[in-house]
DNA sequence: TGAATATATGAACAAGTGCTCATACGATAA
DNA sequence: TTATCGTATGAGCACTTGTTCATATATTCA
């Protein structure tokens, strides 16, 4: 009770932006979907990945390509590949022993320009 | 040495790919631009900062409006506040003894929003 | 000055993460 | 079948991360 208080009143005696508050309440998408939308920001949050990703723009590449473009082990190229798959970031298709890898969508793209773009400016 | 060649060769007798790995290598970013690219990323990785950004896209708010909204201590507001500073993604002014934060650039709600779609469709 | 309020920060800890190592699986060829 | 190659997976571990708690800083007001 108390708490549930605190947490409604801001600042304690400044109501000043109550109004903001409901507001912004109001416009946020659900709870549910804002954990959603971190675990997929996640998945962008490694620098190993973020690299598979990018090599795969330019098109599809085995499991030995990718751990040899990224410089680590195959075991750690197959962990991550299943962290993406997962998140449905990209798509496979096996050709013998061999399984190719590939972006699922044009989404993956677009969410890397905009990053980069943040982080060349300045 | 051996190493090297391992990673060099592609799956041991199967040089097809070196061609596309050769390109690929051309193409990519720096390690160290990937590797910032993915510190970006896990700023958008925690659901109490995906949160903050969102709430923020609505307007300034001050500290204390911000552990309202999204019900965790003042301190754990704070806390995320600074690493959101540190990467440049709000800014902030001083009104007596309240701080306002806001988005720093228009990029957040880029980002947010292509990812925001990848989650969306089905 | 001293008290109160808003925010910031350091330490500590539980939970999560990405790697390596060993091994298993699946497909091909002898 | 057996051997080999490409890939997948489970266990274990070092490292990171987000929170809480206590406390410090900064601003306002009496």
């Amino acid at each position: 009770m108390e708490q549930e208080q605190d947490l409604d009143l801001c600042c304690q005696e400044e109501q000043v932006h109550t109004g903001a508050l409901e507001r912004v309440r109001e416009l946020m998408p659900r709870d549910e979907t804002l954990y959603d939308l971190a675990e997929l920001f996640k998945i962008f949050g490694d620098s190993t990945r973020v690299k598979m990703l990018y090599a795969l723009l330019e098109g599809e590449l085995c499991v030995c390509d990718l751990a040899s473009l990224m410089e680590v082990s195959q075991s750690a190229v197959s962990h991550q590949l299943r962290v993406l798959k997962a998140s449905k970031l990209v798509k496979f298709r096996r050709e013998g022993r061999t399984v190719y890898y590939s972006l699922a969508d044009e989404h993956v793209l677009s969410i890397l320009s905009q990053g980069m773009e943040h982080i060349m400016e300045e």
